[in-house]
DNA sequence: GATATTAGATACATCGTTATATCATACGTC
DNA sequence: GACGTATGATATAACGATGTATCTAATATC
């Protein structure tokens, strides 16, 4: 009862060997039904569970892998981690999230620690300005990685959303309804999604003779979304139309209009991306680019999952359109 | 194809035994600075990186912890993870999350994985429903382990929510508005958490002379509630308050209300329970039981800590009060 | 000058598991 | 009865690190 339970102590128990109980455990070798009975009662008994730090060490499989995100509060994280851990999960490995908060030493650090113990691949969403010396390091260990939302300029595998042309669709859809000042809203300055996205909105104005671009940066969250979407209407009175950098940040938006007296979709329309779960659910509902977090999840795992099989292929690049989902916030400039 | 740097492959190039390269990598023992020069260029020549699955197996050291949790999706966790994440990182330790969909035999494939990878210590919202065997399996192991918001019979130490109070003083703030017939909405029948709420509640209505309880059962999260509130106030057309058991399904219930042209503090008051961030920004913003999950985070982290520190010490229970803020969802009845 | 004491390094056993080789039986075949 | 061949179990040696005991010089003490 005191003891650990380890193949010795089971083998004890048992009356048998440590390798016969190894091989019981595995299902490998020849074992005769009588003695497997009985180790399998001996190790059920003691609660025997293998070590897998031990067994990792002499057989050589590594079998856990890491995710490192952003920022947990983000329900869209949460929905590609659960799409992700699922499918690694059924295939037999540990997966353990991090939070990276986007601190490029914090993730350096992580890595780190992932690769001393003996982590065998990641999923990550290199942080901005991640330094060359934490691709070395990955590069130097052979550790199958995956990066997220972010490529890292060939070097890795990569997966990611069709951010640029998401956003031409939706600066479109505005104009279609008749808009011609269509602002910008949301994100940080060196977020790579960010300059693809404003590269779609920026390039779509100009094919469509409107302009010039309004852009007004703001961090994540719905909070910092509506006091920018207040500054911004201080600053800009003229603009009746935004497209916003992601969904907490257009409902935010839509509750700093309503604030106002306005209603999203009337005097302002607004535009999300990410279609998280609230989205449809806000008051009015928002219209955004919807992308399938649970998909792309699936996708992830599925690449990283190639790459652990066939560690010398060349670095692929995948692509996840999104399409637009239109509700209620958006309509023809009153 | 170069050979993986190990202590044997850096103490050859030092021309130095095995023990002393470890001692130099430590920092223990007596090593002269010579010899301490040489090891280390020759440690970084080859870019070695300690095993730590070796290291934890002989030293016993785990320096890896666990978090089970029920949803991802729901911030009021992701606040508590990244609270006690801040903490035990800080403090040397790798924690790595887990989702375990408050599902039993799921957590207890987990925490089986959890002790087969050496991890050093839990923490975990358990299940309803949770076999004895899961918790035969911890203590098997000798793992550190801390239960979260449901207690686990003594057995393990707790920190939790001192939920009775809780409703009890919302229950108590609707009555003194002059609400008369007030419900409760949200949970499922077999939370412990819910139980110990609906305590709180029943116990306030029957002490102030009002009842019978109104009782209405709904899954978790903001469309549940949503819809939860429509099928409520159908049935019972006399309730003119609702203690909620969480923000999200409080906030499902104001849209729903609004869906029917009513206003949450108007016709109907409504109490949400966890102020999440959303509370103070929905519209009308959320009347809630607030308890600061980056404190609760802490807190857990803590008692875990002094669980590793002291192994054999009686379980502890440590329960954190919620405070009442009102907002504009809760008003005397029309 | 004999004996302690110390610094600086090493030998050896060990953690729990698995890969490989080996060893007993029992069975059939000629 | 000698021989090969399954069958079922065990012996042994790793994996990479570390804790403990041990060893060799050189120095200090009386």
């Amino acid at each position: 009862m005191k003891a650990k339970p380890t193949l010795g102590t089971v083998a004890k128990a048992a009356g048998v060997s440590v390798p016969t109980v190894s091989q019981v455990m595995r299902g490998t070798g020849r074992i005769s039904d009588e003695t497997r009975a009985k180790v399998l009662r001996a190790a059920k008994k003691l609660h025997y569970v293998p070590d897998s730090r031990a067994a990792s060490m002499r057989s050589g499989e590594r079998r856990e892998i890491g995710f490192v995100l952003n920022k947990f509060a983000n329900p869209f994280y949460a929905e590609v981690a659960s799409g992700a851990v699922d499918l690694l999960e059924a295939e037999g490995y540990l997966v353990s999230l991090l939070d990276g908060q986007d601190d490029p030493a914090r993730q350096f650090r992580q890595i780190e620690v992932f690769i001393r113990h003996g982590r065998g691949g990641l999923m990550w969403v290199p942080a901005p300005e991640t330094p060359q010396e934490t691709y070395a390091l990955l590069k130097a260990h052979d550790i199958p990685a995956v990066t997220f939302l972010r490529p890292a300029e060939g070097c890795f595998d990569y997966v990611g959303i069709r951010n640029a042309r998401a956003t031409a669709e939706a600066t479109r859809h505005l104009a279609d309804l008749g808009h011609t000042r269509i602002a910008y809203l949301g994100g940080t300055d060196t977020a790579y999604v960010r300059t693809r996205r404003l590269a779609g909105y920026e390039e779509t104005l100009a094919s469509l003779g409107l302009g010039p671009p309004v852009i007004w940066p703001s961090p994540d969250g719905r909070r910092a979304g509506m006091k920018a979407m207040q500054a911004l209407r201080g600053a800009h009175p003229e603009v009746t139309a935004v497209v916003c950098n992601g969904d907490m940040v257009a409902l935010g938006a839509c509750i700093g209009l309503m604030n106002s007296g306005l209603t999203p979709g009337r005097e302002i329309s607004v535009v999300g991306f990410d279609d998280i779960d609230d989205a449809a659910l806000a008051i009015p509902p928002l219209t955004t680019m919807a992308v399938s977090p649970q998909n792309l999840g699936r996708k992830l795992a599925r690449v990283l999952l190639d790459r652990i099989r066939e560690p010398d292929a060349p670095p692929s690049v995948t692509e996840i359109s999104a399409t637009l989902k239109v509700r209620a916030t958006t309509g023809a400039p009153v």
